[in-house]
DNA sequence: TCCCATGTTGCTAA
DNA sequence: GTTAGCAACATGGG
């Protein structure tokens, strides 16, 4: 469930660890990611975020782009042997500290690949700012339901299932509704809500319903602020109704039918 | 034991 | 072109 302020945590965190720091050796233990490797020597020079894509960038020109899925983390350390369902290894130094990065990933969606430059996934960053004409120009043509809308991430990238429930929520929007349905307006509560939600979840180090944790290994704290997110039949904050929870397209829906609805 | 659900995305087929 | 459904995989719960 790593989703934009799951990654961008990641990302800072790597910043302020390992950034200059050079390759000494890499290893991987997943066949599927056979192919990969990080050249000794190359001197990690920027990473960098889109959506919930992470791209490492070396000195050298080399770039690996990062997607952690469903189950992927980020695990820095000094040990060296292996934790449980370790699928890569990248070992970092600089001076006389070396420190190891191990990608970790219980279901193996995770995918590591080389990119050139200037390859950048499709969609705007949710973050730090959505423009609200944007998404409504996007959603006109659209005949999906606004939270599928907001999962797609060829529109808006980096917003998951736990983020898409909670801004829909805060903007007060019925997560049923049609995409092309909302107005101008609504899509004005969405841009203000998203990128306010998705900074506190940063704030937070994300959110650890399960089995997220960060760059060191840490719970992350936003779990406790959801206000719909896995709360079926809890109280709502808002209006005192009852969190409800549906399926759209396969996955769970968390929404207050008593305050997100179709009145503007 | 079996069946179902779980955060994501990309491919296939309607 | 758009959209629905499933596969990729492992784990935990009923």
């Amino acid at each position: 469930m790593p989703e934009l302020p799951e990654v961008e945590t990641l990302r800072r965190q790597l910043c302020q660890a390992v950034l200059g720091f050079r390759v000494v050796q890499s290893t991987v233990f997943d066949p599927k990611l056979e192919g990969i490797s990080f050249r000794p020597g190359s001197r990690l020079r920027n990473i960098e975020r889109h959506g919930k894509w992470l791209t490492m960038q070396f000195e050298d020109g080399s770039a690996y782009r990062i997607h952690l899925r469903m189950t992927g983390r980020l695990f820095l350390c000094r040990q060296i042997s292996p934790p449980a369902h370790s699928r890569l290894m990248i070992e970092l130094a600089r001076g006389r500290q070396t420190v190891r990065l191990f990608l970790i990933d219980p279901r193996r969606f995770a995918t590591v690949q080389m990119i050139g430059p200037g390859q950048i996934p499709p969609g705007t960053d949710a973050f730090p700012e959505i423009c609200p004409e944007n998404l409504h120009e996007a959603a006109v043509r659209r005949n999906v339901s606004v939270k599928s809308f907001l999962l797609d991430q060829k529109t808006i990238a980096g917003i998951g299932n736990i983020y898409a429930c909670e801004i829909l929520h805060a903007a007060k929007i019925d997560p049923l509704r049609k995409a092309r349905q909302l107005s101008r307006r609504e899509w004005r509560r969405v841009a203000e809500c998203a990128p306010a939600i998705l900074e506190t979840a940063i704030d937070c180090r994300g959110t650890s319903v399960s089995d997220w944790r960060d760059l060191h290994g840490e719970k992350g704290e936003f779990q406790h602020r959801l206000k719909v997110y896995r709360r079926e039949g809890a109280v709502c904050g808002r209006c005192g109704g009852r969190i409800g929870r549906i399926r759209q397209e396969g996955r769970s829906t968390f929404y207050c039918p008593g305050c997100q609805k179709s009145i503007k």
